[in-house]
DNA sequence: ATCCAATTCTTTACTCTGTCAAGAATTGGA
DNA sequence: TCCAATTCTTGACAGAGTAAAGAATTGGAT
């Protein structure tokens, strides 16, 4: 889905060696975090219990807490990416490249947004007050094709 | 939409006539309203609860869904504005305008960042893919100073 | 290959935001 | 002044995520 696994331009989202990441990441590797990893390829966008019942399907069993504690681990070493927008629960992606989200208002369809740019920050503001900033996460709002039919 | 009714030269903070919006919108001015209002007004990205307590303080009593309906009814008609930065709850603010928010990432302090454009969508989307975009939301993530100096 | 400490997973209970629903009170136009 | 529509109060509830403690697993050291 959305072509991750072509190299198109051989910049980003192909596929990681998750075992790798994961020890890279002082991680240990569990078949709970490879399979909550590959839910979170295999279903763009997710959220938290989507993820658990795809990993349930994959393993069998796997219990709530080690679906969050799988997430919240990965996302917090940059291996895969937790974005929020406005609204809804967490949503989990694989992509980890600088990449914006188009959000539609009224069935809230989430879609990504290459970023011209490419590195974070790829904006910065006028002043940064002293802040340190390493990001800058932009978030689209509209409204998406089928909606538009639909009012 | 957007202070529409303001001239150009005052774009922006300036307390507005809240009765006055509230009827523009075909909403009834109730004195829980006007306080919410103020509570927002007077505290800047606070949270419902907080602003629960502050109209508490003002008012004697009100209840925790009237502050959620007033919150409501006034962000849905653009007389406040709710923001939600990732892993918070939702924030109000009395600013309109369109201007982003630098959030530290240790102590989640927000702040505004002005808009150079000023008015939405400030940015535009490479590729909408069929979608009317009507917003470009901001984020910049960060340290703020006081968190630089305790790690 | 075995062992052990550290990490991770399971289970259960719980917190925190926010919403739903029904009846009472208020608002504002006729 | 009166009345219908809107809004507020009260209390129960739903969803997302966290806390804590003990069992199981991982992976490096022997």
């Amino acid at each position: 889905m959305y072509c991750d696994f072509m190299s198109e331009s051989e910049i980003s989202h192909d596929p990681i060696d998750v075992r790798e990441a994961l020890r890279g990441a002082g991680l240990q590797v569990t078949a709970q975090r490879l399979a909550v990893y590959q839910a979170v390829q295999a279903t763009p966008h997710a959220m938290a219990d989507d993820i658990l019942q795809v990993v349930k399907n994959e393993l069998g069993v796997i219990s709530k807490q080690a679906v969050y504690d799988a997430l919240n681990a990965m996302a917090e070493h940059g291996i895969i990416r937790r974005i929020q927008p406005a609204g809804s629960p967490a949503r989990y992606e694989h992509r980890v490249d600088n990449h914006h989200h188009l959000v539609c208002r009224q069935c809230n369809t989430l879609i990504d947004i290459d970023c011209a740019i490419g590195e974070a920050p790829c904006l910065i503001a006028e002043h940064d007050h002293g802040y340190i900033i390493d990001e800058a996460e932009v978030t689209y709002w509209g409204v998406c094709p089928s909606c538009q039919n639909v009012s």
